[in-house]
DNA sequence: CGGACCCTAAGGAATGTTACGGAGGGCTGG
DNA sequence: CCAGCCCTCCGTAACATTCCTTAGGGTCCG
């Protein structure tokens, strides 16, 4: 149960970088500005005041919480073009960071109200954002309650739909941190991806290069 | 794992009625029109078109996720003032029922986004109700990957503290629908309440009433 | 009296825990 | 440049534990 508190200490990263000019698209796109954070740097923590809103341009971003034994819960992996940062109150109640070095266009969460007043469009494209999260916890909920190789196999053919690839994975995420989106340990998310490559589901080219084989066996896990 | 198929079948309710005045304050008072739903009377389904917003103006309503085999996830429990119905696309991604008898305040969506464009203030509450929901589901996501145990405190915890009840809380749920909130089974639930009692944390006055006689130790299971 | 709901207990299955070994990459000193 | 070392990450196996499954009986209320 307790993924515990002995989880390797991530000593601090350098500090983000500011970058120059903002070449991204979307909502956020014309005004926020490029930073560049190195693998496993913290964005923000939980706690922190919500002052900026997030929009990846490259690189993965993790969402997470905590409890004071260690055990974490991973809520949302986040790719480029992902909004990320929309909190309730004025501070924030998860912590991010970057998986591995990740480009983050930032704006202040203050300049984009402002302006979506004013713009139906972008308030549009910010609401959808923001429920598109909802979705995507009330997915990620029902995993939850899943079998673990039900849970495997939703992870994968989500981050597959998601990297519009084709059916080849590169996993940008460790095995713990696949382990605390999941709610299960590292081994046994180890023992389900061999055992769903000696199914057939799967090949695994190396530990971080995922081939889906049979996408239908999947879906039905998936279910 | 599996809170099986079986699950008692739930008979189509009485269909909703519509009331006369509409006697709530919070974004949607002035613009809903107030329904009567019997006890697990649908309000929506998973795949609904959502053309509505709903306000709880009183009793208790359950939005929640199944899968083909019948393992069901509960989002969320709304007590009166919450709203529900929130959605990414154009359909429901979620289901909602009254858990017993419980008066609805419904508004067209349309309605309230373009009255939301004019009214600063609308729109604001909105968008908080929409960061709340996703504040709510980040605990909740936490919330599962405890042990029964915290599960159930932290449960007990979040109804006392949104009832603003003293030390008692009446329950207006049923055993099933806890297990399925918690992702645990009935007997779980049930086990871990005696367990509960039997250290001194509460009382089951009646199963459904209960009694907080320990918050310190509920408090510290709940971390 | 029947049905819905709840509790208890015994046994089993899924998952977590603990332990260990190996592969790979980066760093250091030669 | 290379050897050697360390550190992180990953996989496997045996064991422990939690929680689920199954079964049965009790209570409350219509």
């Amino acid at each position: 149960m307790h993924t515990d508190a002995s989880r390797p200490v991530i000593q601090a990263a350098s500090t983000p970088r500011r970058l120059g000019s903002p070449a991204m698209q979307g909502p956020l796109a014309l005004m926020g500005t490029p930073f560049q954070y190195a693998r496993n740097a913290e964005i923000y923590g939980e706690g922190d005041e919500a002052e900026y809103l997030y929009q990846v341009v490259s690189g993965t971003v993790r969402t997470y919480k905590v409890l004071e034994d260690g055990r974490r819960q991973i809520g949302g992996f986040y790719l480029p073009g992902d909004i990320f940062g929309f909190e309730a109150g004025e501070t924030h109640s998860s912590s991010a960071e970057a998986v591995n070095g990740a480009q983050v266009l930032i704006v202040k969460r203050s300049a984009v109200m402002l302006r979506a007043e004013r713009e139906k469009d972008l308030s549009q494209q910010l609401w959808d954002a923001t429920t598109r999260e909802l979705q995507h916890f009330r997915n990620h909920m029902l995993l939850l309650i899943k079998t673990a190789e039900e849970r495997v196999a939703g992870f994968l053919l989500d981050i597959a739909r998601r990297t519009a690839s084709t059916n080849s994975i590169e996993l940008a995420m460790s095995r713990q941190d696949i382990a605390d989106y999941l709610g299960l340990t590292i081994e046994t998310v180890s023992r389900t991806f061999t055992q769903l490559e000696q199914s057939g589901a799967i090949t695994l080219a190396t530990s971080r290069r995922i081939e889906l084989r049979n996408r239908a066996a999947l879906n039905r896990l998936n279910a």
